[in-house]
DNA sequence: TCTGGGGTCCTAGGACCC
DNA sequence: TCTGGGGTCCTAGGACCC
């Protein structure tokens, strides 16, 4: 699989407290404050280092941030900005190299293998420079590993956190395995941690050093995958992603508090049908397969699906399906706290032509009305219009858990006050927001 | 981690076919 | 009617990630 025969140098920047970063560059009054984001959700989703030097850390309820932290700053999530910065995160790497892989919004891989002459650098000073670059012209810092697969790069990458830079060369392997948990070990999770403890296998090193044979014993595919890559031998490639195809599209949400009303588990379910199809929409997708997902109270999930007789991203065409997946799942006097719509077998809208069984002109009719929907939501919101039958999950505060359930159009768009300049900027970085909205 | 939301990939097992 | 072997496709569910 791996035919390399010389060390390759992979280098992971991973962005420090990303979000709260964001919003301390955007807005220097922040700096030197405490600040979370996660407001919409009630929990704290990044903390900045300040905030994490009073022990504030992500996952922490909102209630017991502030309680700890009385001066704290509060914000809610504000992706578009975030994926902002993140692109011009990843153009800087790209100054450096082509081979650059998106993997996350505030993680990037680059594969730096034989820059050095071209650069006239090492590379450790190849990603000095990236990390200068990304601090000067974004104001948010960046921590990078260095090494010889991406499983080590991202071990290193977390060993010097902020704005840290650690290499592991392939010398230094024992040593630097030697002080970790394998289920800290990228795409080690619990289940797989648990496993090898079982058979004695408690840190990396411990894992590096097991034998072929007793690896393959134990697990799958992937974990021998890891298993060659914390050994330096390469397996995950660094993949430049162009334009990466999308493979599902999904809309989940939780409401509280939970409820064993059906119409309004039922609104619920429809409105993530509107958000999802309209995702799709917007990538130009159509979706083959839908699933419906309802989440009882004890978290118990279940699934239903339905192939469709033809590729849609319509909710006028798709609630049909919906409201008999719904039927079948639902159990009265049961208490659901979520659900869910997943649309998958994504097709590009442009492919698809209309069978000889397709009614042409109700399709016409469909695509039509959906455009103008779609104008609509661009230009005043999401919550403008929806299916009629979710609209209780919008209006009514009978089960309403305050900012959890819809109606937020109050909130103005804060991308459109940040393009009018009414937030404060620093000498910033811009144009940050060229060639969006 | 008493629990958000959005993803990807892998595997086991059944159906169906030769 | 019973037996065997092997391939492919699909689905449900698990595990993991940020």
């Amino acid at each position: 699989m791996f035919n390399q025969s010389w060390p390759r140098a992979i280098l992971l920047l991973d962005g420090d407290a990303f979000f709260a970063s964001c919003e301390q560059a955007v807005d220097p009054a922040l700096l030197g404050k405490p600040v979370v984001t996660g407001k919409e959700r009630n929990i704290v989703s990044a903390a900045s280092y300040e905030a994490r030097a009073l022990g504030i850390t992500r996952g922490v309820t909102l209630w017991d941030a502030k309680k700890r932290c009385p001066q704290l700053v509060v914000l809610p999530s504000d992706y578009e900005t975030y994926s902002i910065f993140s692109k011009r995160v990843f153009e800087i790497m790209r100054r450096y190299t082509p081979t650059v892989e998106e993997y996350s919004i505030d993680e990037g891989f680059a594969d730096l293998t034989g820059l050095r002459r071209l650069h006239h650098l090492n590379y450790r000073d190849i990603t000095k420079k990236m990390q200068l670059e990304i601090h000067k012209e974004l104001g948010i810092t960046v921590s990078a590993g260095l090494s010889i697969t991406k499983t080590l790069a991202k071990i290193a990458a977390k060993k010097q956190k902020p704005a840290g830079f650690t290499a592991i060369s392939g010398r230094d392997l024992p040593t630097a395995l030697s002080d970790l948990l394998v289920g800290d070990i990228w795409n080690i999770g619990p289940s797989t941690a648990e496993l090898l403890n079982r058979f004695g296998i408690k840190t990396a090193e411990q894992f590096a050093g097991a034998s072929l044979e007793q690896v393959g014993k134990i697990l799958t595919k992937p974990g021998v995958a890891v298993w060659n890559e914390i050994n330096g031998r390469m397996v995950y490639p660094v993949a430049v992603q162009q334009g990466a195809p999308v493979q599902s599209i999904s809309k989940m949400k939780t409401f509280t508090p939970p409820s064993n009303n059906k119409s309004y588990v039922y609104s619920q379910l429809m409105k993530n049908l509107d958000n999802a199809c309209a995702k799709a929409r917007r990538h130009l997708l159509l979706a083959k397969k839908i699933i419906i997902v309802l989440r009882k109270n004890d978290f118990r999930t279940y699934g239903l699906e339905a192939k469709l007789s033809r590729p849609s991203a319509f909710p006028l065409e798709l609630s049909s399906v919906v409201e008999e997946l719904f039927m079948k799942t639902y159990e009265k006097d049961i208490f659901y706290r979520a659900t869910g719509v997943l649309l998958v077998d994504l097709m590009g809208n442009t492919v698809f032509q209309p069978s000889l069984f397709d009614d042409t002109v109700k399709i016409e009719k469909i695509l039509f009305a959906y455009r103008a929907i779609d104008e609509l939501r661009e230009k005043y919101g999401k919550y403008v219009i929806c299916q009629g039958s979710a609209l209780s999950s919008v209006v009514s505060p009978a089960h309403s858990g305050g900012e959890n359930s819809g109606g937020r159009c109050a909130e103005p768009d804060r991308k459109k006050r940040l393009l009018k300049g009414e937030t404060k900027r620093r000498h910033l970085p811009l144009p940050l927001f060229r060639g969006t909205v």
